[in-house]
DNA sequence: ACGTTATAGTTACATATGAAACCAATAGCA
DNA sequence: TGCTATTGGTTTCATATGTAACTATAACGT
């Protein structure tokens, strides 16, 4: 009697999941959109990657930071950030050399070249950033800093600890 | 004259990005967060990867799809698609037939199984959601809700096209 | 029918990413 | 001091992901 075969039982009995209105997918999906999007730009022209990008980004607000504090600032793991300096550091964009009452610590910071570049992609990325916000109006933009405020810190509290 | 040797001369000459104020990175991080947050659930427990479950949540909800279907629904690529299938299937999860009419398509579907882990993991989803939403105060969820559909909408345009 | 082009899906290769093991140096403390 | 625990950072290994090449089948135009 109940078989007409193709939606067999599905929707009643077993409530899927719409993905396209599921945050986590829609946000998802939205970030990678966006970061592609942005990173396009300096990817290919640049040959660096978006963690590499973001960690010249803290270096060229704080100079002298070790590789710790640039993970803590970048929200990356250590792993991420050594393998990030060290492409870097052999691209010359960035210079490291070993603290002096603490050999384990390296003192990081941008070279003349990874100021240089530092400078051509920073307005890059703004302008992307400014097209995207476009898109809402203005008060559409406070409301989404509003909530992304209060996600991220909600999100940062409950989050495990480390990293 | 100009050497204070610290802060060089960064902020002022540089305009250096403020990541923690960057949309995407922003995005990226609490995309990262949540997902991560609720996939933790099924991952262990089920030992399946957020894109299978995404091929599972459609073939919930739409029994008979093609592999290129199933791609196109979860925005992911027909590689992914394919691997996620592969595993899938092997796990005894979906069921996979050949189409009558065009041999090259293949017919899949959820398995028994398949509807038996659907139908723990779905609600467990469904209510990781909640609790991240429940963060917010309810005029900031419509907000939320508008401003994805808008930002999403807008993409889908302006990105590229293909997948 | 026949050759060309397009489509569904898989495979291969190269690169990225995460977890754990690991080395070196420092901090704590008996 | 001397021993143990911690911390900064790198390396290793296993897994994930993207791109391009490839196979099989179907669609199209003549």
């Amino acid at each position: 009697m109940t078989s007409k075969r193709k939606p067999a039982h599905p929707t009643a009995e077993h409530a899927p999941l719409q993905l396209e209105h599921f945050l986590p997918y829609r946000l998802s999906i939205l970030s990678n959109t966006i970061s592609q999007a942005i990173a396009e730009d300096y990817q290919r022209r640049y040959d660096i990657s978006v963690t590499e990008w973001r960690v010249m980004a803290v270096l060229a607000r704080f100079e002298g930071l070790s590789a710790r504090q640039v993970a803590d600032r970048t929200a990356m793991d250590k792993v991420a950030v050594s393998r990030a300096l060290a492409r870097l550091v052999e691209a010359g964009r960035v210079s490291r050399s070993t603290h002096d009452d603490d050999k384990r610590r390296s003192v990081l910071g941008l070279t003349e070249a990874g100021w240089t570049m530092h400078d051509e992609v920073a307005p890059m990325a703004r302008a992307r950033e400014r097209e995207v916000l476009a898109k809402l109006d203005a008060e559409e933009q406070r409301w989404l800093t509003r909530i992304l405020d209060k996600l991220l810190e909600a999100e940062r509290e409950t989050g495990s600890g480390e990293r």
